[in-house]
DNA sequence: TCCCAAACCTGACAATTGTCATAGAATCCC
DNA sequence: GGGATTCTATGACAATTGTCAGGTTTGGGA
């Protein structure tokens, strides 16, 4: 059985909920629901999308190839957000790789669905340029962060940020569990260093692990040493 | 004589080409032209902006200050850019600082006269929203290149930047003069880290200097260098 | 279940980068 | 024009981070 955008509660957490019921239920009609699995792509670097992703379920890492042959993560997205806006709006091919770090349920629509309301709705528009001055704001703080912090200060950062917007299970880890080169990453280090780093929060009673699993026992210690203590 | 955004060919470059005749009337008769002297601020990080800058003249660093103390420059806006408007759009106060790194002529717009715009036009919100979709898709970039280049490759790479977008004067000088601690914010080095390579590249001849003053000399060798070789 | 590849971990070392100290050069302002 | 202040430059050193080279563990598939 297949859900109808009009009912789609993801809707309620981005820009298409700025959209007509006529709008919405073209896009519905239009959409196509798919399943990605952990470690397959959405789309890669360089593709020229013919609409956008939005999500369901799961999470994905938005990353982009550098010179060095390291990805470097620019942003983990989640249900709810909506990914290849910037390159359907910019008609441009994506600067960015979009692949699941869990299992993904997304709907693709079509880009025609996009720029014909974008032309027509300014209420749609607008939300989507504010959401868009939301990321950039975000990408403006992770070039400060990445630029002025230490390895061991933006780890530390990564972690919190993971518990704030992915939250944690029932047993106190991390629910997202990203491997060991994927935290790299998204810090921007090599793997043996966050590797290291993470030894030793854990020998200071910072961190608890098991497996890739990684719980927060002191996150006051935690902020503060992002803070620079 | 105060000259009407009308006749302004500023305009061309930025998305104010996209407000139709009374639009464009209300704006001018609204704004503001003011002199900002090198050094002196548009606006600083925190602050609520009533309005946005459009940069008739000069250039202006946009920067973020760290829990380090030290100022990240995220952009170098130049004639024809728009200043403030993610935090006009967003309803926030700003995440920059805009100070002018050489004498400005700026034109103060009320708030006003673009959120109405925005709401009424989308013609002209679609092309804000494209080109911070471009100023985006540029951040990311520069997260990718802080993080995955060393500071010699990012001190190269500036260089060409400012070539490129700045231009050389009648001696072959980059146009643009940064001092030597805006040079290692724009890369996000130490000063002294930023003079020693600067040493380093005159003496393999890669650049020539003159006082503040940076020339390129070998370009092929900057960008094989930005490539890691 | 067992095996293999991938992921994780650790040590040793080198390279890069930051910090502190100091000195000369340029610039501003009275 | 001269003194103060800011900017540039360089040395010495320490801290951080990356690289290479091994090991061990883990997890998924035959």
């Amino acid at each position: 059985m297949e859900s109808r955008c009009e009912n789609c509660i993801i809707r309620q957490f981005n820009s298409l909920r700025a959209m007509s019921k006529e709008e919405l239920k073209h896009v519905s009609d239009s959409k196509i629901t798919k399943t990605i699995k952990k470690g397959e792509p959405l789309f890669e670097e360089g593709d020229k999308l013919n609409g956008v992703y939005c999500v369901r379920n799961g999470i994905s890492k938005l990353s982009k190839l550098s010179s060095n042959g390291k990805d470097q993560i620019v942003k983990l997205a989640t249900k709810g957000e909506v990914l290849g806006q910037r390159s359907v709006i910019a008609e441009e091919s994506t600067n960015l790789s979009a692949i699941a770090v869990q299992d993904m349920e997304v709907c693709f629509i079509p880009k025609e669905s996009i720029t014909n309301t974008l032309q027509k709705n300014p209420n749609f528009t607008l939300e989507v340029l504010r959401h868009m001055a939301h990321d950039l704001k975000e990408a403006d703080d992770v070039i400060v962060n990445i630029s002025q912090k230490t390895v061991k200060q933006r780890i530390a950062e990564a972690f919190l940020y993971l518990k704030n917007n992915f939250g944690e299970d029932e047993d106190g880890f991390l629910a997202l569990t990203l491997s060991r080169e994927d935290i790299s990453n998204v810090v921007g280090t090599a793997t043996e260093s966050a590797i290291r780093i993470i030894s030793e929060f854990k020998k200071k009673g910072l961190i608890h692990t098991s497996g890739k699993k990684i719980g927060i026992k002191d996150e006051r210690k935690l902020m503060e040493m992002v803070e620079g203590f």
